[in-house]
DNA sequence: CGCGGGCTTGAGAGATATCAAAACTCGTGG
DNA sequence: CCACGAGTTTTGATATCTCTCAAGCCCGCG
């Protein structure tokens, strides 16, 4: 079991807060030291949030949806809806260089918030100075809307998994994926890697009750797929746990598009 | 109750294939003449799709996804998925003149195809021609940039929707949405709009079996919430709907941005 | 007239929520 | 070092909802 600080993603990110984000946006998208120089520039300030409170920013008075655009440096976060029966229900949730909010252009009248799971240090980007950044860095605009296209088909696929599968397979599918953005080598995984949620959270973000989680973890435990306990993910066995979950990470892959400068090309080009 | 014709959107698209899309886009964005002219340049060729028939160009074989965007001239789309248990399952709902895909830049490995609902006619537009486009009139970005962030709205909030409310709240709920998206004056309506999901496409979206749906159906019409048949949705008591669904509209719109000139100027000044 | 798709009804099985409470963990303060 | 308290995990019993299976009805269409 590793000690909660591990969640704090270490200490190099004082000097580049953006660096997960980098890393993250490098799996899809060829970038220069241009681009890499103006996204660490962005970090308007940085926000730290406690456990379960909701980012101010966020909060139901500020609905003119101008505020920044945030990006989780360490810790996770969560977009979460209050439901009239006093329910939480989870939507969402973003890892470290995860981008939380993609209507860059829009100006919303209601948005869900988003709020800390554990301690999380935020960066807040403002919109101009991204669009800006975009204007001169194309390959930071591709960046970003991939990253909203991936967000999307996440959600896309927790629709499917909340509304339509028995309990325990929902549990394991949102584990799988977590595992796989966590950085999981998608395999086997003995030594386990430190997961914040409580089954409470877990519950909210599946549809279920905190206790029915909590037999659907015993019942992943007993069938040999996995161990969850003290803040530790234990994978036992990962090909076992994609099948009972039918996980295929497919959706969660952006491929590299050798296309991508091309397009960079027709930008310069038509400004 | 109104012909099934009627779900073919009139005649007067047969000049201007956009003009749904063109209404509905300028619901939030300001357009010149020259946004418009290059909008109605953008359709390579019309796609015709049958009831339940999966587009074309969205089946497995051609996942490398760099095909076109499509846009919905008349009749419904839905993008769907089929579990393993055989079930299938809506995700989406596209009504006329909105735009069924946002991964402009994103090679996606695996995406959910897109299947008609009734006869449908349907706009291709290639990526690159859009992008192309988006350069010179950007207006043309920041209303197709919106439209995702409204879509991925309308995908969250299905999400809350389908894991946690019971089944009639559901029902009210995804009724409450298209009526609203429809057109519809958000009023009670004796009148009723045409509607041509069935019961079984209304389970699927919800996560209901049909049987399920039947039932909530009638909850509803016992209710004197609305009734739903032969092809049409008449809606009685539009705020009694609202309530049992604690539907609020406010995540379907998006505000007119006084700020679109300024960020266009920018834009412009930028190249 | 027969056929098929969609709609409706009924009965029973299974899964999940709800209510209630105990056991455990961990940080905090005395 | 220990007691305390809040939050988390676990267990049990019951109620409720939704699914499944089976079948009949209705209506438009060939």
């Amino acid at each position: 079991m590793r000690p909660l600080e591990s969640f704090d993603s270490g200490a190099g990110d004082k000097g580049q807060p953006m660096g997960m984000l980098v890393r993250k946006l490098s799996r899809h998208t060829n970038f220069g030291s241009g681009d890499r120089v103006a996204l660490g520039a962005l970090v308007g300030h940085q926000v730290r949030a406690l456990r379960h409170r909701a980012l101010a920013e966020r909060d139901a008075g500020s609905g003119s949806g101008s505020g920044p655009i945030h990006v989780v440096l360490s810790g996770w976060t969560c977009r979460f809806a209050m439901l009239p029966s006093g329910r939480r229900r989870i939507l969402a949730f973003y890892l470290p260089g995860d981008i939380c909010d993609f209507d860059l252009f829009t100006t919303r009248q209601l948005d869900q918030p988003i709020a800390a799971i554990g301690a999380t240090r935020i960066a807040a980007i403002e919109r101009r100075a991204l669009r800006q950044a975009m204007n001169r860095q194309p390959q930071i605009e591709r960046a970003y809307w991939s990253e909203a296209a991936l967000d999307a088909a996440i959600q896309r696929t927790w629709t499917i998994n909340v509304g339509h599968r028995a309990a325990d397979r929902r549990l394991a599918h949102l584990l799988c994926e977590l595992h796989v953005r966590i950085g999981g080598t998608g395999a086997t995984d003995q030594a386990g890697v430190s997961f914040p949620l409580t089954q409470a959270d877990l519950g909210d973000a599946c549809g279920l009750t905190s206790i029915h989680t909590n037999r659907a973890i015993q019942e992943l435990r007993r069938a040999g797929l996995l161990d969850l306990s003290a803040g530790t993910l234990r994978i036992h066995d990962w090909a076992g746990l994609c099948a009972m979950a039918s996980f295929d990470p497919a959706y969660l892959t952006i491929a590299r598009d050798d296309e991508d400068e091309e397009a960079a090309g027709e930008r310069r080009a038509a400004g």
